[in-house]
DNA sequence: TAAAAAACGTTGGACACCCCAACGAAGATC
DNA sequence: GATCTTCGTTGGGGTGTCCAACGTTTTTTA
């Protein structure tokens, strides 16, 4: 009963959470050096892209599709007009809102982010086989689900 | 060719990169909350557990051992001595260093994080099977690891 | 139609985790 | 004895996430 614990930080370290995180770093720090060229981070990919979906949009429109948070979508979008990526115009029907659209080199721009993102993300699965990606990425995807398992509805 | 694309923000969706983000995410918000009520967080957990794991240890043992800053270790250690879970003594034998010893309390706060962590981690796989939890963390674990694939050494 | 409610963009602030540079004090090395 | 290294500390930066409040404008309601 007297046992030796086994090291309780190598437990930590092999915990999910723990795990996560580590993997989540990698990820964002593979994804910072492809995305470096650009001057551009990941939720500047994630906007560009939601804007290239919905077409001219409302901030707003943004905001619930990409589910960012208001402030941090104003500096996205200022970020992404300086860079000449989208416009940003008042709307004469609303004037409470911007009209986000993409210019030709927003979608330009896309298109090059996406390639970048993919080739970070297949350095991030290297480690893995085929199969394993596959595998790894559907189960990934299920335990990033928000959803509450409520009580059966 | 001119084909419709398929929406790009679905597309980033489900890259390994943003479920990572995603799920490392969910994590940190389950220790959280766990965490909570012994008014902790993640990092105090690894250092408490790599203080059991090599007894009293100078500060920058505590730095090789968990990988932390040793900005950040300062500011850990500050939290878990106010907690009087660790205590900080200067050590007799080399006026530089601190000794870091794990008082009583400490011991048993470790082992009250330990199991709120666990709950934490099942909860954040609720929705595998025991199977797939292996699985997964088999595969996650591969993931995280930080090593280059250096060109054959 | 006037008042209340909601939506819009913006600003300010906070938190968790991660990383780097520099410093004085003390010990180790030559 | 001078140099180099280690130790703890302080100061700063960067990414991603989130909340509260405000003035303005539109919509809804009484």
């Amino acid at each position: 009963m007297t046992q030796h614990h086994e090291p309780a930080l190598d437990r930590i370290r092999a915990l999910p959470s723990w795990l996560l995180n580590r993997a989540a770093g990698r990820g964002r720090r593979l994804l910072g050096e492809a995305f470096a060229h650009e001057g551009l981070r990941m939720p500047h990919h994630a906007v560009l892209a939601a804007v290239a979906d919905i077409g001219p949009v409302a901030q707003a429109g943004l905001v619930r599709k990409t589910g960012f948070d208001p402030k941090d979508m104003v500096g996205i979008l200022n970020d992404l007009q300086r860079a000449r990526l989208v416009t940003r115009t008042p709307d004469p029907d609303d004037r409470r809102k911007n009209v986000i659209a993409l210019t030709a080199e927003g979608r330009d721009c896309l298109g090059r982010l996406a390639q970048l993102g993919d080739e970070a993300n297949r350095a991030l699965l290297a480690a893995l086989t085929p199969a394993e990606r596959e595998q790894f990425v559907a189960l990934l995807a299920r335990v990033a689900e928000e959803r509450e398992e409520g009580p059966v509805g």
